[in-house]
This record gives structure tokens, C-alpha cells and sequence, in this order.
DNA sequence: ATAAAAACCGACTAAACAGTCAATATGTGT
DNA sequence: ACACATATTGACTGTTTAGTCGGTTTTTAT
């Protein structure tokens, strides 16, 4: 694996667990077992390396998720698989998770950062889809997508504290009509 | 005002914009206009002071909503009120807001902590009682707790981008019948 | 009036920190 | 074989940091 995944993957895991406060660059680089000069060849400060993770993160997400949907499904069928692949995945994947809400409770966040990622788009088109075919809720698009996303984080949480419940499918049903309420109209 | 509640103050005005990573103990001291030593007469550390706003924020936003529901209101009536209360409470104190998820979402945050807030349990019943009453739907009631939560969160980040709408009260009325629609059976 | 306690100061320190740099190694295209 | 770029090292530095401490003032209780 190359040095600069290598960092990546070990500033998650201190970042995650430590907070960034808490986690020295030097640290990270001898945790990767690498020296401490290429963390800034590749990173030219903390920020920026905290920048990039961030960006790294959403596009796997949203990457897996967006790819879970089959084409000819229905709207309801289509939030479904986002929602439950997004919510898989956070579940698979702890450190990213902590990570991702870390980072964009911080200062660090910023609409502009929100913005230049391409796969927000793809989801307020699938929200303005919705709206236009009657099945949602009057509101600015925007407000569906940012509830169905603070949806999923509010499952992950439950789910996290309630781990017998991660393979009740039954339940999961339950859940995302809770969703799926909140944005049909 | 005492230098106690001045230290947190400016803590709170520090913290929310820099980040607890970005603000250091003497800036706080410096802007508050008291000398360092006091605030570690106070708070033994710097994680001590943030534990200590933290408690500090919270009980006053259960306080003020929890205090707006009035007796003989139907269950849809107390959770508006109270939705309605805290997302005004927020966006009238957003550095609160900001601190407060920043600490949410940060390794500080354990539920021990959570659940030391006498508040939590009172809205707890709150939605038992929802699900005895047949008016919710049949999931853990702390799911619906953090849903409401949750969706209080999404609500006053979208406001604060849409200033226009934060007087309007018919959209408001629209919002909130998201988060009904959400819990309601 | 007095003694004890609590509030308060600000200079100080030892450790930790982000980022630099000169030197070396490794790869790449011609 | 050569030149040039890119990757890599780790010792180093100037600064910043959380937290301490000895001493002073103010408050409180008797």
C-alpha cells in the first residue's frame, strides 16, 4: 500500500478516537510507520490533510450508495436502497463515520465544501424528481435531501447502541418508514 | 457578571468559530479580561471547561422548551411546542448550536454523558407515552426522541441558510409536519 | 476584629506541536 | 548511461500549549 493511503488510513483511526485536537501529525506519520517529512510532502499542513480525508470519504459513500440503485425502480424503492445502503455502510465502516460527522460539526465545514461535491447534485435531482411527480412534500428540495441524510445518521446512532437489531430486517423496514413518512406527502 | 460564566462566554464565542482544536486557554482568559490561573481555578482542564459548557448549554435548552408545552395540549400540540422552541431557541443562540453539536459529534461525547440530563428522560416519556396512546409508531421510543432531535438539527441548518423563511410561519407549520409525519403511526 | 477560605493574579515551565530542510534514494523517460 | 523528477528520511526549530505556583487581595463566618 502506498505511503499516502497508509497515512490516510491511519489518521482516520487516531482522528476518529482522538478528535483532531487530539491526534499529532507526528503520531499519525510513526503510527504509519513512516517517516514524519512525508506526511507534508503529501499533505501540505494538518487542514489540508484533514480536507482531503474528507473528500475521500464522501465520494466512497456516496459512490456505493448511489451504485446500489437499479434503474426502473420506483421513488420509494429508490430511497430505500439509498437509505439502507448509506446506513450499511456507516455501520461497516465506524471510523469514516465518526470521522465524517467530526468534521462536519467543525469549524473546518463550509457550505462551499458541501457544494463542490458532485454527488450532492445527483441527490437533489432525485429529490426534485419527487416533488415533481407529487409524491413529496412541498418544501425546497434541499430540506428532503438534508432529512433523509440526518435520517441516516440518526439510524446509524440507534443501530450502533442496539447492535442485535443490525440484522433485523423487519426492523429496518420499520425505520425507514419513519423516513419514507417524512418526506412523502 | 462573574468570571466564571464570563470565561464561559467567551469559551463559547471561541470554540464555536475556531474550534476547540483552534482556541487556546490563554486566548480564552485574554478576551474573557481575567488572568489565566483563574480559569483553572474554576476548571481543572481544558476538557473539564468544555464537559462543564456542555452541561451548562443543555440544561438551558431543555429548560426553556420543556418549559413552553402548557398543560391539557394533545401530544401533537406538546411536540410541536416543543420542536417549535428548540429550533428557535437555536437559531437565537447559535453559538450554542454550534458548540454544542461540535461537542455531540466529537470523542468528548459518551452516552454517560447523555444520560446524565434529567431532561432526557422526561422527553423519553414523553414519546412512551406517544406509543401507549397508539399515536406513534411501534419502535424504541428513543428512537423517536433522536429522530425529533435529529430533525430539529436539520431544521435550524436549513433556516440559518434560508433567512428569509425563519418568520415564516406557515413553512414552518410545513416543516414540522415532517417531523409528525415522521413519528406518527 | 480576626482568622480562615475563596478568588485572583501573571510570570513561569516543560512538553508538545506543526512544519522545514538538506541530504539521500528511487524511479522514469530518452 | 544520463538527466531529471519524484519519493523519502529524520533530525531540527521556533512557537504555542496546557497547566503550575507563590504570593496577594477579597470575601465570609465567628
Amino acid at each position: 500500500m502506498d505511503k499516502r493511503t497508509k497515512l490516510m488510513l491511519t489518521a482516520k483511526r487516531l482522528f476518529s478516537k482522538h478528535g483532531f485536537y487530539g491526534t499529532a501529525t507526528a503520531r499519525i506519520a510513526k503510527e504509519a510507520g513512516v517517516s514524519n517529512g512525508i506526511l507534508f510532502h503529501y499533505f501540505s499542513t494538518k487542514d489540508k490533510l484533514i480536507e482531503a480525508m474528507y473528500f475521500d470519504v464522501k465520494d466512497r459513500i456516496f459512490h456505493y450508495s448511489l451504485g446500489q440503485i437499479y434503474k426502473d425502480a420506483t421513488l420509494k424503492e429508490s430511497f430505500y436502497t439509498l437509505w439502507l445502503a448509506a446506513v450499511e455502510w456507516n455501520l461497516e465502516n465506524p471510523e469514516d463515520f465518526d470521522f465524517m460527522l467530526q468534521f462536519e460539526n467543525s469549524p473546518f465545514y463550509s457550505l462551499e465544501i458541501e457544494k463542490s461535491h458532485k454527488y450532492v447534485q445527483m441527490t437533489m435531482e432525485l429529490a426534485e424528481q419527487g416533488i415533481e411527480q407529487g409524491e413529496f412534500k412541498i418544501v425546497s428540495p434541499l430540506v428532503l435531501v438534508q432529512v433523509v441524510a440526518g435520517l441516516v445518521v440518526t439510524t446509524v446512532k440507534f443501530l450502533r447502541m442496539n447492535e442485535e437489531l443490525q440484522q433485523d430486517t423487519e426492523y429496518k423496514h420499520k425505520l425507514f418508514e419513519i423516513v419514507w413518512d417524512a418526506i412523502k406527502k
